[in-house]
DNA sequence: GCGGATCAC
DNA sequence: TATGGTGATCCGC
């Protein structure tokens, strides 16, 4: 609201000035529930005095550049726009915003509840000697809620336990117990029940409920409703939460925020009503609108409120994606998304550690034993098999990179995990990461089969064709060519049985979205859902017990044998040759085939250098396949290292990172 | 399909 | 000493 970045933001003010902790955003400082009396000026500063100069400092100093660039790019688009293309894109956001309009569906009412503090409320629950002391859960590195005595420090959710602690020394540090929270979370969700069968969760501690029904047939009005249910959910908990009622879901969740803790609001199903409401509505307030999101509205835009949106929207459309401004628009409108089914399947399973920074290979090798063996055990659980694994790295410096490859076989088994993370982590080293996680996507339509569980209610929707089980991991192994991961992708895929649900809701995503689209419960027609709590928990179990085992990474890593394999194709040989421009260099430094040793500044050198080799097997191979093979210095490499003959600027060798132009992000081409 | 990024809780 | 984990989506290749 009156937020203290918002004074003379975005102009690059006082960097250097007698207040550089001005200059540094963080998410956790921003104005929420719980934050009135707060000295933000001496959050503000302790913030930045904990994490100046820090790694983590110094990648959010990257990245804040990196978006002021963005701005700055998009603001030269708009410059550049003449009378005639404002002309132009007036009448099309004006002709679009008349089409939102007459989509405005006032007919329903909808309800979010929101539990007060939830984590730190439970807590308190448990351990009543905790009332009225200033309390945190989470740890030292990260805390997920604070109560409402600790917030009137400035301690917040996100926010590193250690600042937490300089912001409020007397602060108590609870571990989180997900079993308590979700113990409560399912009484809540009795009472939830009871006005709306069908409730959508969002998480463990906020659903929505459309309420429309229960208000006609008892005849009461929202207010009624919201205010019993509160009470109801006390009852059964002992725990308070805020409500707020609106004619969408978007704003009923901005609603539930207004009165918090322990209130509600009520925002009547009236056109007037929801069109002041949101005129003076600062955009943050809205779910999908983060800090970067925020940051460039503003920056860009001067957009601060809601309104605004409708104000600028020629620009938006003239500069930003159309999906982008539409969204925006019907934002400036109160407009909220369309409904969403009922049923909503998981699209990826993942998991990831973070652990002290180490490039020890053999200590990494060993974390994706223990993460793959987690992840198996997770889709064995959920019976689920994937073609995509992803490999997620962050370095030491916080920078955070993926490698993916989609294979022709579905899999879940630790070892398939395995085999193919190894691949690509290797592909990376020599790296100093913080954190690994794996990740599996593109699910085979159903269940798995391997182990399905009896108590486990399926979805009926399912398409349970016969198919299911050719492409798992329990028939025997096709040809391994897996290698030449990239190569694959382009063969085409074998009969896609997408039994996915594809359904693509324009009102649903980064931008656009009321905030429920990240609900990982499966929600059933008759009511009962299932819910994904992050369980940690169970990860000791999983820790112990693969403590050994750890195979050496080095004992694989000598292998150029990618190149021995005969019979590949164009396109996998060029793949082949991506993969040996970053094998080949032991320790990225010495030639794994001949032994001579450059460094991984000379760019050109190497691929110089490997070119020569490929070319040298290649044509041991062309003697036997009668194919020609033209080096090309022009084709890009996957891996980043772009091939560009002059520059030495590319010397950024991929521990460093690459940096992509900023031009691309956010501008319509 | 891949990789970087944003967002929410 | 020290800045999380899970899942989803979008954009531009």
């Amino acid at each position: 609201m009156e937020g203290a970045n918002s004074g003379g933001d975005g102009d690059g003010d006082s960097d250097g000035g007698d207040r550089p902790w001005q200059s540094y955003h963080t998410v956790y400082t921003t104005a929420k529930a719980g934050m009135e009396g707060v000295d933000k000026e001496k959050v503000q500063r302790v913030v930045y005095e904990m994490s100046k100069g820090s790694k983590y400092f110094q990648n959010e100093e990257r990245k804040e550049a990196f978006i002021n660039q963005k701005i700055q790019n998009l603001r030269i688009q708009c410059a550049k726009l003449t009378q005639a293309d404002l002309v132009h894109y007036r009448k099309v956001a004006d002709r679009r915003i008349v089409e939102l309009e007459a989509s405005r569906d006032l007919s329903r009412i909808w309800l979010h509840v929101d539990m007060d503090a939830f984590y730190a409320a439970v807590e308190t629950l448990s351990n009543p000697t905790l009332q009225g002391k200033p309390m945190a859960v989470g740890s030292m590195s990260m805390i997920s809620t604070a109560n409402y005595e600790a917030r009137k420090f400035g301690v917040r959710a996100a926010m590193p336990g250690f600042i937490a602690r300089k912001l409020c020394p007397e602060l108590i540090f609870v571990p989180t117990d997900f079993k308590k929270y979700t113990y409560y979370s399912d009484l809540t969700r009795k009472v939830f029940r009871i006005y709306d069968p069908n409730f959508v969760a969002g998480s463990l501690d906020e659903a929505y409920l459309d309420i429309t029904e229960v208000c006609k047939e008892r005849n009461v009005n929202s207010e009624e409703i919201a205010q019993e249910l509160r009470a109801g959910v006390y009852e059964e908990t002992g725990l308070t939460c805020s409500a707020g009622v609106a004619p969408n879901r978007l704003l009923a969740k901005v609603c539930s925020d207004i009165n918090k803790p322990n209130g509600q609001y009520v925002l009547p199903n009236d056109r007037m009503a929801v069109m002041t409401f949101v005129s003076s509505l600062p955009i943050r307030k809205i779910g999908g609108i983060g800090k970067v999101t925020e940051h460039i509205l503003k920056g860009v835009f001067e957009i601060n409120t809601c309104e605004q949106m409708l104000e600028k929207s020629s620009y938006l459309y003239a500069v930003l994606s159309q999906p982008t401004a539409e969204f925006f628009c019907s934002v400036g409108l109160g407009l909220g998304q369309k409904d969403s089914p009922q049923v909503r399947f998981r699209k990826s399973i993942s998991n990831e550690r973070t652990f002290s920074a180490t490039e020890d290979e053999v200590l990494l090798h060993k974390k994706l034993v223990e993460l793959a063996e987690m992840l198996s055990a997770d889709m064995q659980k959920e019976g689920l098999c994937g073609r995509t694994l992803t490999l997620k790295l962050k370095t030491a410096s916080f920078e955070v990179r993926t490698r993916a490859v989609t294979l022709q076989k579905y899999i879940s088994s630790s070892e398939d995990i395995l085999k193919h993370a190894k691949k690509l982590l290797k592909a990376e080293l020599p790296i100093s990461v913080r954190l690994i996680g794996l990740r599996v996507s593109q699910f085979n339509g159903d269940k798995c089969s391997a182990t399905p569980d009896p108590t486990q209610k399926t979805i009926t929707n399912f398409i349970t064709s016969g198919d299911v089980n050719r492409n798992c991991s329990s028939f025997p192994d096709v040809a391994d060519l897996d290698f030449v991961s990239d190569a694959e992708t382009n063969l085409s895929i074998a009969n896609g049985q997408t039994s996915q649900l594809d359904w693509r809701d324009p009102f649903v995503g980064n931008y656009l979205s009321d905030g429920d689209h990240q609900s990982c419960i499966v929600q059933k027609n008759d009511g009962v859902e299932e819910v994904q709590t992050p369980s940690n928990d169970a990860t000791s179990s999983h820790y112990s017990g693969f403590t050994e085992g750890s195979t050496s990474f080095q004992g694989q890593f000598e292998g150029i044998n990618v190149m021995n394999e005969s019979k590949l194709r164009e396109g996998a040989r060029l793949n082949s040759r991506c993969q040996e421009t970053t094998m080949l260099w032991l320790n990225d430094y010495k030639c794994s085939l001949c032994g001579i040793e450059l460094p991984p500044s000379f760019v050109e050198e190497r691929l110089e250098h490997s070119d020569f080799h490929l070319a040298e097997k290649l044509q041991k191979e062309e003697s036997r396949i009668h194919q020609p093979y033209v080096p090309s210095r022009s084709r890009n490499q996957k891996d980043g290292i772009t091939r560009q003959s002059k520059s030495k600027k590319q010397k950024l060798s991929k521990k460093e990172g690459k940096y992509t132009p900023i031009d691309s992000f956010f501008v319509k081409k």
